[in-house]
DNA sequence: CGCTAGATGAGACTGAATCGCAACTAGACG
DNA sequence: CGTCTAGTTGCGATTCAGTCTCATCTAGCG
């Protein structure tokens, strides 16, 4: 097993170290398979053979959010979580309410839409943040089957 | 002064007690030009002459965010804050990001959007949720005249 | 006026996130 | 291959938003 790991080699392009502890956080973040939260990766590296301390995973998380490779998402619980990512392309995220998988969406049509809303508020809009939130395919399917029973 | 205050009379609506905390809590909102954060609450109430005890705000500000009266918003610098808004229509605000004072703004056809989206990738959404951060026209005029300053 | 469910205040408590600082090490350089 | 050092890390202390408990209080009704 070399080193795939889209995480680790955007980390070396962006001149970063390749520390023990950011191979463990970005191989914790890499088998995730949807939103995560910090206390996620933290538990995830305990699991392995090296853990790594809370402030570091902080850290690294927040570098990696810098490097676009993770983005934040605010939960309708109200917690934060992350979601790992395609650097780049502008896109919002599809997280099930059920099972916490997310998706990526690409961009959607949503311009024409703001320049709507800049024009009629006379907003200069720079960001914006479209979270979806339902419930995916399988947990439907779940949900459909314990319904009937 | 009587009290054409909205927020007392959906409350009064709502079967709630019109206590003199959440008089309070109401004034503290109204009088906010755009979003505010719990802790904004709380000060402006110690400010005047009824200071409320910290559980109530909270206590409050759940009771207004499950009347619609208020909405909460996550800020892309990762704090909570609340914004004062018409409960019923289904809408999303613009906040701005130098002053934080907030408009709303209709459905504005997200519908085929969300209807692309779960034809797409198979979820069922049922929730979404749009915040839009820029500069508003008045702290647009001040940056323009700052920079040519 | 008196009653009672609903509301409040005070402050302890929780848990996420941050900070400061000494120790460590990845990677460059000779 | 050894050395050097800025970038990193770990640890523990700390902060701070938000929650909880429970005794006390009160809005609004009859």
């Amino acid at each position: 097993m070399q080193q795939p790991n889209p995480v680790l080699s955007a980390l070396g392009d962006a001149g970063k170290r390749l520390t023990i502890a950011r191979r463990a956080v970005a191989e914790a973040i890499t088998e995730q398979a949807g939103h995560f939260t910090a206390e996620d990766v933290l538990a995830a590296s305990r699991l392995r053979r090296r853990a790594v301390a809370r402030a570091t995973v902080f850290r690294s998380l927040d570098l990696l959010v810098d490097l676009g490779l993770v983005e934040r998402v605010d939960l309708p619980s109200g917690d934060h979580a992350y979601v790992a990512c395609e650097p780049d392309a502008h896109h919002h995220h599809v997280v099930c309410s059920a099972c916490g998988r997310s998706v990526e969406v690409g961009e959607l049509g949503l311009r024409p839409i703001l320049e709507r809303i800049e024009s009629s508020t006379g907003f200069a809009i720079d960001s914006h943040r479209l979270e979806l939130f339902g419930l995916c395919p399988e947990c439907r399917a779940t949900a459909a089957s314990k319904r009937s029973a």
